[in-house]
DNA sequence: CTGCATCCGATCAGATACTG
DNA sequence: CAGTATCTGATCGGATGCAG
């Protein structure tokens, strides 16, 4: 456990100041959460084109090629070609990929715990603004 | 521990599917993170806006006051306001702006423990681009 | 089925200038 | 010092049409 490591003390691993910046654009990328997430939840972490067009609320063709293609460009997800008629391709959550999902799981939690206090900050603030 | 989260088998607590859209907007805002990131190395959590401002690296006058202005409202950072001439402004850390970070911490680490994996499998996909 | 190309409106963010 | 206002180029993302 590494609860303080804000403060940068002596814990057994050295805190580096924030290299989230570069690499956390990845996550921030609005559909690469909910693509892996749903990649996640399938029985062998490997799901169709179309199943996560069709599974993942919302999102356009053009947004899950472009996703998936920066997802497999970092190595978070695995393209498997097909040459059928009609073509098939599946993609699948790698191991880093499974990882990535894991080390956002204590932020999920966090959101989880605290949504509705932050809903209610923005309510207070937003009427003192009118 | 909640090592296993994504299967939502019962693990003491029900893993609710990706609430983190909406919220986790606040934080792929770019400019949240190493905002917080430098309050949270201030001694009493603490620091002025033009402390902020230079101390961030890169970022402007005007992306830093959309920042606090969200982070503020949002419950994250208290604003203290010192009607003097000349004015100064003191941002603070609250609670829930110091569990944020803390939630933060094991993606940080495994950020920190990937770039190099990740930076590596760019170079791989580019290169057969070309 | 999968995915690329194009057009286009909406939003973002930097630079600059001005105020209490 | 700590903002606000505006202008502007860049990027994002949706819609549509086409291709292997």
């Amino acid at each position: 456990m590494h609860a303080d490591a804000p403060q940068g003390s002596g814990e057994g691993r050295s805190f580096k100041p924030v290299p989230l910046n570069g690499i956390c654009a990845l996550l921030s990328d609005k559909w690469t959460v909910p693509v892996l997430w749903r990649l996640s939840l399938a029985a062998d972490h490997r799901l169709r084109f179309s199943t996560l067009k069709k599974e993942v609320e919302g999102i356009t063709q053009r947004m899950l090629t472009l996703t998936l293609r920066n997802l497999e460009r970092d190595g978070l997800v695995a393209r498997h070609y097909f040459p059928e008629v009609p073509p098939r391709v599946e993609y699948e959550l790698t191991d880093m990929g499974i990882g990535a999902l894991h080390a956002l799981e204590v932020f999920n939690f966090w959101v989880h715990d605290n949504l509705h206090t932050i809903r209610e900050h923005r309510r207070a603030y937003d009427d003192g603004r009118l």
